[in-house]
DNA sequence: CATCCACCGGAAATAGGGGGGC
DNA sequence: GCCCCCCTATTTCCGGTGGATG
């Protein structure tokens, strides 16, 4: 028996889990503890459609982790087996805007939920919403549409929500209600009015868990999850306080309680204890900054190196200009074309709302209004995922001098 | 209190690489 | 083949702007 053999014996039996994929962050449970509101109102929304009536347009909005997607998949489940039961047409389709990322994905991930065979590239986005129109026309029943982060789709110009908002105008047999889910406030304002007034037919608003009612959402998956008695007492409090900080994201709680179950499992450890629940914190840190950078297109890498080097390792603050001349310097040293300053502001930007630098607009009064910006992540693991490019890792800053890091844990 | 710095950030346009329909 | 489309990264152009300074 080889070293492989007996990694796939261990992942056999685990000594840890019994049903890992319940803390998957796509798993619906069968109950949603401190949602039974939230399922009831959707319900409400929903169940005309079991009479065959288009259901109102819906606007769901909560922080990141408020079960906002999970009690959406849950009542179409719902809504779906009584559909069968009663025998009424009804369907569910979903699509999340940010994993599809763009117009045309986003109705190409549609047309495909309605059997249509659509090239992923090449079509105009009118074509493809015609053929979409066309599909839903010869079809009957109720077409119920969740638009999950659908602020992707908004960036990017809603003429393609507005088109979806007003496609019933062209059916006849079947209906199309929309439900949209957000976690940004100040997407509804930046939307076209009159999307707004339709998609706003209903809103739901769905606040952050508290600490207490995180800790009964990871006990109820947790029974499920790990074997019995391998948790020690002080782990799911842990995960509900540390998930308690960040704006009582449960998704952000459920990782951390299945990632140090998986160190505990990795290290043949009988039990999973709080430091294995520090570590997979600073864990699922390191793993989201180093793939956030891995894909950063190359000026992008460039202008972080940058940001690395003039902030001496994340020791101090730097102005947009002085990134903008260490990056210059950069790329000299490298023989490229430089970006220009108005781009140099754009990334930073990006690497704001990606959570890798914070920064804010300050002004100077006579010298100048700016952006001033730091490191929001631990800088060793900037320099360790920039250092994997080959063209950015030669032009690494050298490390200024060893200072003690702030530790991860607690 | 007007001035003016050092940028901010919207809009439009382009380049260049992916592909259609007919 | 021809002409059209999508998408990302970037440039060009340009009208702001908070507040220390004179």
């Amino acid at each position: 028996m080889d070293e492989l053999d007996s990694v796939f014996n261990s992942a056999l039996r685990s000594r840890i889990f019994e049903h890992r994929e319940v803390l998957l962050p796509d798993y619906v449970p069968l109950e949603l503890p401190h949602r039974s509101a939230e399922v009831k109102r959707l319900g409400e929304v929903v169940a005309p459609a079991l009479r065959g009536e288009r259901p109102s347009n819906a606007f769901i909005y909560g922080l990141t982790g408020t079960g906002k997607t999970a009690v959406t998949k849950y009542v179409l489940r719902r809504l779906s087996e009584a559909a069968v039961q009663s025998e009424s047409q009804v369907s569910a389709i979903y699509v999340n805007a940010r994993e599809r990322e763009t117009p045309y994905k986003v109705l190409a991930d549609m047309a495909e939920q309605l059997g249509l065979r659509v090239p992923f590239t090449g079509l105009s986005i009118g074509e493809l919403f015609s053929r979409i129109v066309k599909r839903l026309s010869r079809l009957t029943g109720i077409y119920i549409v969740v638009l999950d982060e659908i602020d992707y789709l908004v960036r990017r110009g809603d003429d393609v929500l507005y088109d979806l908002t007003r496609v019933n105008e062209q059916l006849g047999q079947s209906k199309v209600s929309i439900i949209g889910i957000t976690n940004s406030v100040k997407l509804i304002d930046s939307l076209d009015p009159r999307v707004k007034s339709s998609l706003g037919e209903v809103q739901l608003v769905f606040s952050p868990y508290n600490a207490e009612q995180l800790k009964d959402i990871l006990s109820s998956r947790a029974a499920k999850a790990f074997k019995e008695g391998v948790l020690d007492d002080g782990v799911i409090p842990l995960c509900a306080a540390l998930a308690a900080r960040e704006h009582g994201d449960a998704r952000r709680a459920l990782d951390m309680l299945r990632v140090a179950g998986e160190i505990a499992e990795r290290e043949g450890a009988e039990k999973v204890t709080e430091d294995h629940v520090r570590r997979a914190r600073a864990e699922i840190e390191r793993d989201k900054v180093t793939d956030v950078i891995r894909t950063l297109p190359l000026h992008s890498k460039l202008i972080l190196a940058a940001i690395l080097d003039a902030t001496g390792w994340g020791v101090t603050q730097v102005t947009t200009g002085e990134i903008y001349d260490t990056y210059r310097k950069l790329v000299r040293d490298l023989n490229l074309e430089e970006v220009t300053l108005r781009r140099v502001s754009g990334v930073l930007g990006e690497l704001d709302m990606l959570g890798i630098i914070a920064g804010r607009i300050i002004s100077r009064g006579r010298y100048g209004k700016t952006r001033v910006v730091e490191l929001a992540v631990n800088p060793n693991t900037v320099a360790d995922a920039l250092s994997e490019d080959p063209l950015v890792g030669p032009v690494l800053p050298p490390k200024a001098r060893v200072r003690q890091l702030r530790p991860d844990a607690l």
